[in-house]
DNA sequence: GTGGTGTGTGTAACGCGTTACATATTATAT
DNA sequence: ATATAATATGTAACGCGTTACACACACCAC
């Protein structure tokens, strides 16, 4: 590989010219650049981006950390970011944290030695103490990690309370929830919105609520306990997609009828819910907008040295698909 | 961020001497050793890893290059790659090609300036005059992409062929074959099994091949192109599962039953397939091993400078749900 | 005692761009 | 005409580890 002293040597200039050609700055007469211009495509010329970022401090790569990518959800999110990434002539770091709070320390640390410039992450366990001692700009994304972050997420509350009156307009009459975990913020959100709705029903029981952990698996289970404790239950609003479709199973497989006796409601619209039979009705998350906002905010911090706090909040929206059906009030 | 010469001063010696301890190369004396350590922990200090970089040439870092992490297939495959990855200590960077050429080309000329030590890649685009030239390691994964890179891939022929074969064998006596796209060397590979199949039997016309992109979306037109030409088809082998959820999602539209009218198997075995109704016959590749496994030769062949080109083949299995039954020979 | 080997440590060059500073020339202002 | 500013380019230090090389001393062999 060429380095700039080649290109200089070629040239017949000093290297502090090349680099003023290379960056745009400080004086070069127009003949000169010329030259220089002509040695670099002669040579094949590119910067060496290592020794750029040891002098400046900075990478021009950022990190976004998620639970797992094999996740439904994350996919999307990541691709969002990583376009933004690339629009930015950044490099993109994906990092699967599994929700452990000391392979998200290991990772930071590991990264700040390679002068990352920064993170958006999706996380709900880093401890406060950590997280204040940033030393690089950080963008929650999705969930709000600390009050003193920067964020990116939806209306969780309303968007659960939403989605609730929307089962109780099509005629439902005893909706329960399948709730997410309980640190996680937006799945305590949706929770909220859920109880916003439900409280003051006189039909309201707190064992309407079930805690599956955002896993399909969990969520199914739950569903089966939920469904077979209070049979009467004729909608169910789940915290998220992916959880929904394990409800969805656990309802089939328990001979119950979806939407004929039991309509569903989920959060998140991922592609996922247009698959099943039926396909899944949920409150969908401009996913792609979110994850491209946060990255964009990032690099906007990184680039403005600004550090001050931003929190953004996108709105949900009822997608209606098949898994929830209009009841006659009979 | 205190540096090597920080801590130099403060346990009073040289920098080549700590370093010496943070390799652990060269002779240091047990007690300086001990010094340089204090040091090292009281300033809490980290090297940095760029100016590492710089000397070395290398930066610990490789990166993969799927088409699209949206589409599920691909989520497993980089979570496999960025656990052994992070095993290594590299660092992960995830590319997102679509499968245009042009776009890989940005990225590895990109990734090259950084000093990027080895890829992993899925693509069926780029042109063989310029992966000649590549410098540094690369592993073709999941498609063959140029006889001269290492690859990692499954037997897509003869698991095709036996995919077939058990649609034969469950009584199956039409059985067509929504083929990936012809430039894909595994989508070929697989309409190549379906030939060896079937292009003995004297029901076989080649207008029972459609083609689909690996999508959802195409995959579901070429079904319902196939089903309304051949009504006579009972069995049904699709490229992969997101086609194959496509084809189902067809058949269900046209009311045509699976499996009682259509027995439909695919191929690759991602999770998607156990989340459909009726869940979707496959045979599954070992995902998460054949990831795994390119990046685990990726890393060996950049840590031992053996460019020797590897090709692995790994043996993909019959995962029987219910969009295939046994037909009564009546 | 002399040569050889092993141990321990420092000096300085190196990897490759970037930029502060110095110097020189030309253009503009007064 | 002289001071001042703008243009043009080079020199060298810098960012931060790594390592070749030099040097010093201990120990052993003969």
């Amino acid at each position: 590989m060429a380095t700039i002293k080649d290109v200089a040597r070629l040239a017949e200039v000093s290297t502090a010219t090349v680099s003023r050609v290379l960056n745009r700055n400080g004086y070069v007469h127009p003949e000169t650049k010329v030259r220089v211009a002509k040695a670099i495509e002669q040579l094949n010329y590119r910067p060496n981006d290592v020794a750029r970022s040891l002098f400046k401090g900075r990478s021009k790569m950022i990190a976004l950390f998620v639970p797992d990518i094999m996740n439904p959800f994350f996919p999307e999110l990541a691709r969002a970011v990583e376009d933004m990434t690339r629009q930015h002539d950044y490099t993109f770091v994906l990092c699967n944290t599994d929700d452990d709070p000391d392979k998200e320390i290991a990772y930071v640390e590991a990264l700040k030695q390679k002068s990352l410039d920064g993170i958006v992450i999706v996380s709900s366990t880093m401890s406060g103490d950590y997280i204040k001692n940033f030393e690089i700009p950080v963008i929650a994304l999705d969930r709000i990690l600390h009050p003193s972050l920067s964020s990116v997420t939806v209306n969780n509350r309303a968007g659960s309370r939403q989605a609730v009156d929307y089962l109780k307009e099509i005629g439902c009459e005893r909706i329960a929830h399948i709730a997410g975990p309980e640190h996680a913020s937006n799945a305590k959100q949706r929770l909220d919105g859920y109880l916003d709705a439900v409280k003051e029903e006189d039909w309201f029981k707190y064992s309407y609520v079930e805690y599956g952990e955002y896993h399909f698996e969990e969520a199914k289970e739950a569903t089966k306990r939920l469904l077979e404790k209070h049979p009467e239950i004729d909608g169910l609003f789940v915290a998220n997609d992916l959880m929904g479709v394990g409800a969805l199973k656990a309802a089939q497989a328990m001979g119950i009828d979806v939407p004929g006796q039991l309509s569903i409601i989920a959060f998140d619209g991922i592609t996922l819910g247009e698959t099943t039979s039926p396909t899944l009705t949920t409150m969908a998350q401009p996913i792609y907008k979110i994850g491209a906002r946060a990255a964009d905010m990032l690099i906007r911090q990184i680039e403005q040295q600004e550090r001050t706090k931003q929190t953004e909040e996108f709105t949900v929206e009822l997608i209606e698909r098949e898994s929830t059906k209009r009841r006659d009030g009979s």
